[in-house]
DNA sequence: CAACAAAATGTAATCCATTACATTTTAGCT
DNA sequence: AGCTAAAATGTAATGGATTACATTTTGTTG
């Protein structure tokens, strides 16, 4: 495989042009870049990628990490941050973490190493002050899952608010005995849909009941256990904000099973408009996060970082959107 | 940040021997060793990834090249190469083709300049030329896309014979007129099924007719716009083998939005049983694909190639299991 | 045409780990 | 002790693009 200097030879020119000519061909003569561009023709040369990086200590690459990819939000938003990446010239390296804190932190040693060029964060089983750290040194984005009181570079939605928008759909549809169905409680971001859940109880001057509040795992069949503890209940809830779709789904399920209708007999909220929520019967009314423009916005974000232009908004917030299909019977309703 | 050379000094030893302290230690006197390892630990070395993959022409790296990564069956492969990958040592850069084929062709020349050890297709809307000068030249492993008369390493499944088995299921439900509703007949993959489900009836000396072959696009709505050609028809299906579960969701939505009943008034078979056709009701009966095992068995026949250790078995084909759920009848009938 | 600024090109150091080959040390044995 | 083979370590070249700085060429203007 030719190099830099053979082309250099057989030009006739120095590899300093022959480096220009590739990347800067404005600052070199129109005579002296097509002799070049001739003998880089005639040998064929590419130039070597590996030395490249070497020497500008630059991957043109970035690291997501994610903690599954086998999951309904997760891909999406990593196709947004592709799509930018592709964009600008980076390419994205996956992180799967499966969970483990420990290869999380793995990640972290490539980003140090200079492996990759900066590091999207999709989850963060990782200690505050690690990440306070790295992203002080390091061009890094949290995505989706915040942190509290973090002054790291963030995109991320309205987890309250959001939240409290479903609940008080099902407020205004009449229902006062609302259930919720949270996700793991050590996580911020379930923390703050529960949290909405109670402002917009609050709000309305509805009881907050412990016994109506069951904490779920984000799959379908924890869903559907919680759901069926609720239907035990001696007065049993009419509606159920659910924290994510799949235990929207597995709620209905036991519903479903018990000869029971959704939404006549319980209606449902769930949150994340995966895919499926449209197909599921009754469609899903749920809240739409913007996963593909969270994943652009992050890479923005990233880039930004990455070129050392100043942040003038370190922490984004994008808008979710209720999306009202069937399966809290509002257009029966109307 | 300190270097290999700094180590050297601090330990009185020569930068071959720090080297060969963290490539191959078993070659170095305990005593040195130590020595280096302490003056590693001092100076908090970390050695430049960077100038170790230009020396060696080598970056741990591997590219899965994928049209697109929100779908319901890339996911799951990606998650088994990663699995491997990460055994390994190697890392998974991410390729998403967005479906064209000009992207394709500029992640076969990240493969051509080094950036990457290997190149795992799942996907292939590339010349065969191409692909098999390719292969030959560099690590490639060809998953789940066959392409006909290809000497290229693959991991696949006997899309035809799958197929077969699917359709002879509803054969043996005693089904005579049975639709398929196909995937983009330009895809051979797409075509086997179809080939199958040809295989099926010829084997069962039932007549194959044109009209009862549509050809979808993998999509929902595909599959609900074709099963409601075959409903206009004067002499309906009792049977349905959708290529997809996605198309085969559409069908029975379709069917269901004509006041029929699936499985009574028409019996439905998908292929891929993606995560919700366990959720979807009726819940489908589809044909499995090992999708996790294809992943980790195409990243360990690429890291043979890697390796340069002779392949003994260039093609292989992973079982399929048809999953008998609610969608067939199967049963009520028993 | 001289003089000078600007544009173009060249020189050579640099990034840093790896490794073929050379040299030294160690261990085992007579 | 002396010898040899094996083990351990060292020397120095190598990979190839980039770039600060130096030098040459070109163009402009009085």
């Amino acid at each position: 495989m030719a190099n830099m200097t053979d082309v250099a030879k057989l030009a006739n020119v120095s590899t300093a042009t022959v480096s220009r000519v590739i990347q800067n061909p404005e600052a070199v003569k129109e005579k002296t870049r097509i002799k070049v561009l001739q003998a880089i023709e005639e040998l064929n040369y590419q130039p070597n990628i590996l030395a490249r990086y070497f020497r500008r200590t630059e991957t043109k690459t970035i690291l997501v990490v994610v903690p599954s990819i086998v999951n309904n939000v997760f891909p999406q938003m990593i196709a947004g941050i592709d799509l930018v990446a592709g964009q600008h010239g980076y390419k994205v390296l996956l992180g799967n973490t499966y969970q483990d804190p420990e290869k999380a932190y793995s990640y972290i040693e490539e980003l140090k190493q200079k492996q990759v060029d900066g590091m999207i964060l999709l989850t963060t089983r990782l200690d505050k002050d690690v990440i306070t750290d790295i992203a002080e040194r390091y061009p890094v984005v949290l995505t989706s899952d915040f942190i509290e009181g973090l002054n790291v570079p963030t995109v991320a939605i309205d987890n309250i608010s959001s939240a409290r928008e479903a609940v008080e759909h099902l407020l205004q549809l009449g229902h006062s005995r609302i259930g919720m169905i949270t996700g793991p409680l050590n996580s911020l971001l379930c923390r703050d849909r529960l949290k909405g859940y109670r402002q917009a109880l609050l709000a309305n001057e509805v009881a907050i009941e412990g016994v109506l509040i069951q904490e779920g795992d984000h799959t379908y069949e924890s869903g559907y256990n919680q759901m069926n503890k609720f239907l035990a209940l001696e007065e049993t809830p009419t509606a159920i904000f659910a924290a994510n779709d799949s235990m929207a789904m597995g709620a209905i399920k036991a519903v479903k099973d018990q000869n029971m209708k959704v939404p006549e007999d319980v209606a449902v909220v769930g949150f994340d408009n995966i895919q499926f929520s449209k197909i599921f019967e009754p469609a899903l009314t749920t809240i739409a996060q913007p996963l593909l423009g969270m994943g652009k916005r992050s890479m923005e974000l990233l880039l930004k970082q990455i070129k050392g232009e100043p942040l003038t908004k370190k922490q984004l917030v994008l808008d979710t959107k209720l999306i009202i299909r069937d399966s809290c019977g509002y257009n029966k309703q109307v």
